[in-house]
DNA sequence: CTCATATATATCGCTTGAAGATATATAAAT
DNA sequence: ATTTATATATCTTCAAGCGATATATATGAG
């Protein structure tokens, strides 16, 4: 029943992770907490807070972040977002991210028809 | 010019790596170094051997390939099969891998058409 | 009014595991 | 004869994810 075993998926989400957190910050600013939430609903995997904040300030050193602390509300929130240099690293690495599932996607998709086709007599 | 970096990349290869591996041996019986080569082939990447003979270990402890000592021409080689379990992980594995791209993809697209569309003044 | 929970950011250190180094041995090529 | 490719396997180091922990405000329940 069990298909893909956690550190498969786990490796998976953390390949895609700085892509993923770009992506959501290329509609607009937005803070760690609330990043957190869109990865999560969109991917159904959650950033931990101890690998999410590390990272964006691993982003915000190279530069491809800016970050601004604000209040909105009553509350103080450190806002992130895309530099010029974060948006054109998205389109590259957002590019790069499609072509290696691509290659892999090709290794995958014959060998399940494969399998799907001649399937096991016992 | 640097696009998607080292370790996302690596992250993404591992993460696929165990349904790779199935997907090789899908069309027949394969020793190590073969399917080292078809991996690497097909995706770019390479399994190293200090990797590659733990993971076939634990396929086979896990019962999802079969091995034999055989040699075909004078040369000792360890076959490695899938199991009935095996194919059928390799459905079930190839499905959730594929999902949770595309899951991960549906948050990418949107954002790298943003960027896209919408570049960067300075 | 209090307690629990959600929100929000941040750091530290333990544990896990990938892969570099290494060992061993045969086939092929130069 | 020496090097390189093939072939499998283990050990151990080193990096890093993330669990644990700290801190603080907002909200909702009872």
């Amino acid at each position: 029943m069990s298909g893909l075993d956690d550190k498969s998926r786990r490796d998976l989400f953390r390949g895609s992770l700085d892509v993923m957190v770009l992506a959501v910050l290329a509609d607009g600013k937005q803070y760690g907490y609330s990043i957190q939430k869109r990865v999560r609903e969109a991917s159904g995997q959650t950033i931990k807070a101890g690998s999410l904040y590390p990272l964006l300030h691993r982003l915000e050193a190279d530069g491809l972040v800016k970050a601004t602390w604000e209040s909105d509300t009553g509350r103080d929130r450190k806002w992130y977002e895309l530099t010029a240099a974060g948006q054109r690293r998205l389109k590259t690495a957002a590019a790069d991210w499609q072509a290696a599932f691509a290659r892999m996607q090709a290794l995958v998709l014959p060998a399940l028809r494969q399998v799907t086709n001649h399937p096991a007599t016992s």
